[in-house]
DNA sequence: ATGAGATTGATATAACGTATCTTAATTGGT
DNA sequence: ACCAATTAAGATACGTTATATCAATCTCAT
């Protein structure tokens, strides 16, 4: 079902320090844990559980604040997306790509907050702002997010 | 623009009363004055802010946990939606129509809050199942939330 | 080494929401 | 009209997500 290449967390995350280098920016260790929270996870994360994880899996105190903190740098250099509706952060799918990836959508469980990142099709995206702008609305991002069921919680 | 017939907020709640009656369920005073707040506001609004409107605009204290159930029972009425995205809580537009509503999907307004109530096409919808199902997902409501700016605030 | 800028820590506070237990109001049958 | 059962509402405590501020620390180029 999935035939992206897969990458160990350890290659994601020096792909993403290079990055980071790239752009004359820095994946400090904090960062690096906080984003190898995510990575690992693969499901969305709130800030207070990824305290918790530094804590508990890797035995690092990182006070809530930081992690709020640190997730906002991670956003900016397109390394995790935010998720509005869950309030939660997920690892972005494409650190390993190279290509400049699309405007994300999200699919994400309710029942375990697995989050699946796509790509709608343009066609579908194009008719959609069309019945918005038709009532004198627009869509305030095309990062749309959807409550789902992954096929695990439908049941 | 909005050629639907205009209703007073009193004609609004006296049809929403008798509807609960035709229910068998009751549209108490405290009921009454926490959809007036809604219905008045054309905006959507917290739990908070409508137990303030009721203390300051109708001179009623009703503490913020009696809003949450009296708009858990509005909603079981179909009377008001809860927004996820917003947190918040909009009057069903349809409360005077007689036919039976389609099933909504809102466009929320990030900067003030106003909504429209939409439905968008059918073959929209159908296209947009089609692509969650194709990753093995499907979607938890079809009441879709959209965050948008209204013309007003989109300068 | 030093100073500017970036990073992190610590604390307080706000907004939204649930859980639980208690009290008050309403309903329906006698 | 009266009592029991049901429904509605009040009160308190707590949980989660998030922002604001100020202080301390680290990094790097000069
Ligand atoms: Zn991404
Ligand atoms: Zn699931
Ligand atoms: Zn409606
Ligand atoms: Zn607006």
């Amino acid at each position: 079902m999935n035939q992206d290449p897969v990458f160990s967390t350890s290659e994601i995350l020096d792909r993403a320090e290079n990055y980071c280098k790239s752009r004359g920016t820095r994946l400090t260790d904090k960062r690096k844990k906080v984003l190898k929270g995510l990575v690992d996870s693969k499901k969305a994360m709130s800030a207070y559980e990824l305290a918790d994880y530094c804590r508990d899996e890797l035995d690092f105190q990182l006070p809530p604040m930081s992690v709020y903190r640190i997730l906002d740098f991670l956003e900016s250099e397109h390394l995790v997306h935010r998720l509005d509706l869950a309030k939660k952060y997920v690892a972005c799918s494409h650190i390993t790509c190279d290509h400049q990836h699309e405007q994300p959508q999200f699919l994400i469980c309710k029942g375990c907050y697995r989050v699946r990142e796509i790509s709608i099709k343009r066609g579908l995206m194009n008719s959609l702002n069309e019945s918005v702008a038709k009532v004198g609305f627009s869509l305030a991002s095309q990062q749309l997010e959807f409550d789902c069921l992954c096929g695990d919680c439908s049941g």
